[in-house]
DNA sequence: CTCCGCATTCCACTGAGTGCAAGCCCGGGC
DNA sequence: GCCCGGGCTTGCACTCAGTGGAATGCGGAG
C-alpha cells in the first residue's frame, strides 16, 4: 500500500474508538481525522465500517457517536456490567442502612473506574460518572485499590507525580505509602476530604480468589459522619461480595 | 496477500467481538477461530492486538474475555448508559411507588435491547438482564417500540414468524398489527402474560424531538395488579423523560 | 457569484496481513 | 522415559485490501 508504514489497521480502528472521551461523545468526521492524525478518506472507510456493524452511529446532526451495538458487547466484560450485576443488591442494602452514595469501582492500569453508584437524592453530590476514570491515590475506592495493586503499580503510581485536588489531598510519595500500609493493616480507607473539601470516603476491598479485585465505598458530606462508624458497614458489605465471588475474607 | 478475499481487517476484528455472547463470555483461541471460521494464526494476531489495547482480556484460566476498555467506551454511547443516567431518578420514582419491576429498553434493529433494570427484590424474578435482546413482538417494551420503529422495521417483523412464547403470545401478523395500532391510539401498551405466563408488562414511549427512542416498563405479577390501572404512573414517568429529552409530549 | 469546511469518491501503488506449515509447551497415557 | 493430542505461537513468501493524495460534491456564509 502507500499507507505510512508502522501502523496496523485494527490500530487504527481502536484510534477511532479511542478519540470518543465522556468529554466530546459526538464529533464530525474530520475532528476523529484531527484526533486521530489520520487522513480523512482513510477514516472515513475504517468509520463506515464500524457504522455498518454499529460500533458507530450517526445522529441527526450527522455527528459519529458510539453506537449501542458496542455498549452490547462492552456490557459483557466481566469487571464491567458483570461485576455490577453481583454487586447491585449488596450496593442497595448498604444504601438502604446509610442513605448515602455508594460506589464501586475496579483498578485499570494506573487508574480507576467507576463501575456503577447509587447516588442518594439527598446526599453529597458526586463528580465522577459510571464508566469514567479517576487516579488512584485520592479517593477512598483508589487507596484500596492502590494498597492490594501489585507492587509494580505501586511503585510507577508514586514515581508518578500526585495531583493535587484539595489542600489535604496526599502527595508527598511517603506519606501515601505509609497510607497505604495502613490501609492494609486496617482492611479499609479512609480519604478525608482528599478529593473535595465538602466529601470524605470510605472504602473496603472487595476480593476474589485471584485477590482484590474491586472496591466499594460510601461517600458521605465531610461534616455528617464519623469515618470509624461507617467502616465496618463497608467492610461487611465488601465482605458479603467476597464471598459471592470466591474470595477470602480480610 | 494470500487471505481470502473479501473479508475486510475491520470486519475481521469485529467478528472476534461478536462471538462473545452472554451465553459464552469467555472463549479459548481456538473456540473463537471456530466462532468466526478464521484460521488460528490470523485470530491470535488479531486478538493480540485488542489485548494490547484493552478490548480483550484473558483471565487466569487463558480464556479470552471482554475487556474493561470496551466497557468503558460502550459506555458513552448516548442509548447506553447515556440514556440510563438521564432514565434512573425517574425509574427509581417509579419504584419507589409501585415496587414492581422497572425496564428501560431501546430499539436495536429488529430486536430491543434492554438497558437499565430495576429488579425489585420481592417482585417477579425477570429472565432478561442489562444488555440482553429479545425479539419486539411480545413485550411491553417491545410492543411500545415496535409501534412506533419504522414502518420499514414494522413491515419487516410482521412479515417473519413472531416466536411464540406462551400460549397468549401474538403470534397472528394481523392481530398484531392491530395491536400496535390501539398502542398508538392509547398511547401504553399492555402485554399480558405473552412472555411468561407469571407476568404481565405495562409500558409507555419516551420521546425526544427525532421520535420515540425508548420505551419504560412495569413488570409485575400477572394476579396482582390492574394493567389499566399502572397505566397512568408508566404514561406520567414515560412524561417526565420525554420532557427531559426535549420530546413532545403524546 | 466565490470561498470555506466538511463529506465522499477515485485510482494507482504497495506493505500489512494472510494462511499454511512447522515448532513449542504442557499434561496424560503407556 | 516416550509419544500423542490440544492448544498456542512464530516464520515465511505471496498478494490484495487498504492507503492517501487529489478531485468532486454539497451546503451555508459573505
Amino acid at each position: 500500500m502507500r499507507g505510512q508504514p508502522g501502523r496496523s489497521v485494527t490500530s487504527r480502528v481502536l484510534a477511532l474508538l479511542d478519540a470518543f472521551t465522556p468529554a466530546s461523545p459526538a464529533l464530525t468526521l474530520s475532528e476523529l481525522a484531527r484526533r486521530t492524525g489520520l487522513p480523512l478518506s482513510t477514516v472515513h472507510r475504517r468509520a463506515a465500517e464500524l457504522l455498518a456493524w454499529g460500533a458507530l452511529e450517526r445522529g441527526v446532526d450527522g455527528r459519529y457517536r458510539i453506537g449501542l451495538r458496542l455498549w452490547e458487547v462492552g456490557s459483557l466484560a466481566p469487571r464491567g456490567l458483570g461485576l455490577r450485576e453481583v454487586a447491585l443488591p449488596v450496593m442497595e442494602d448498604l444504601y438502604e442502612v446509610t442513605h448515602e452514595n455508594v460506589q464501586l469501582a475496579v483498578r485499570q492500569d494506573d487508574e480507576l473506574v467507576f463501575i456503577e453508584r447509587i447516588a442518594g437524592r439527598h446526599a453529597v453530590p458526586v463528580l465522577t460518572r459510571v464508566g469514567g476514570r479517576f487516579a488512584l491515590h485520592a479517593t477512598g475506592v483508589g487507596l484500596v485499590l492502590l494498597a492490594y495493586a501489585p507492587v509494580g503499580v505501586q511503585e510507577r503510581v508514586l514515581a508518578a507525580p500526585l495531583e493535587r485536588y484539595t489542600e489535604l489531598t496526599v502527595t508527598d510519595p511517603g506519606r501515601l505509602r505509609r497510607c497505604l500500609a495502613e490501609v492494609r493493616r486496617v482492611g479499609y480507607a479512609v480519604s478525608d476530604r482528599q478529593v473535595t473539601m465538602d466529601a470524605l470516603s470510605v472504602a473496603a476491598p472487595i476480593r476474589a480468589p485471584e485477590g482484590v479485585v474491586a472496591a466499594l465505598s460510601l461517600v458521605v458530606a465531610h461534616d455528617r459522619a464519623d469515618p470509624v462508624a461507617l467502616a465496618p458497614l463497608v467492610q461487611a458489605a465488601g465482605r458479603v461480595l467476597s464471598r459471592a465471588l470466591g474470595g477470602a475474607h480480610g
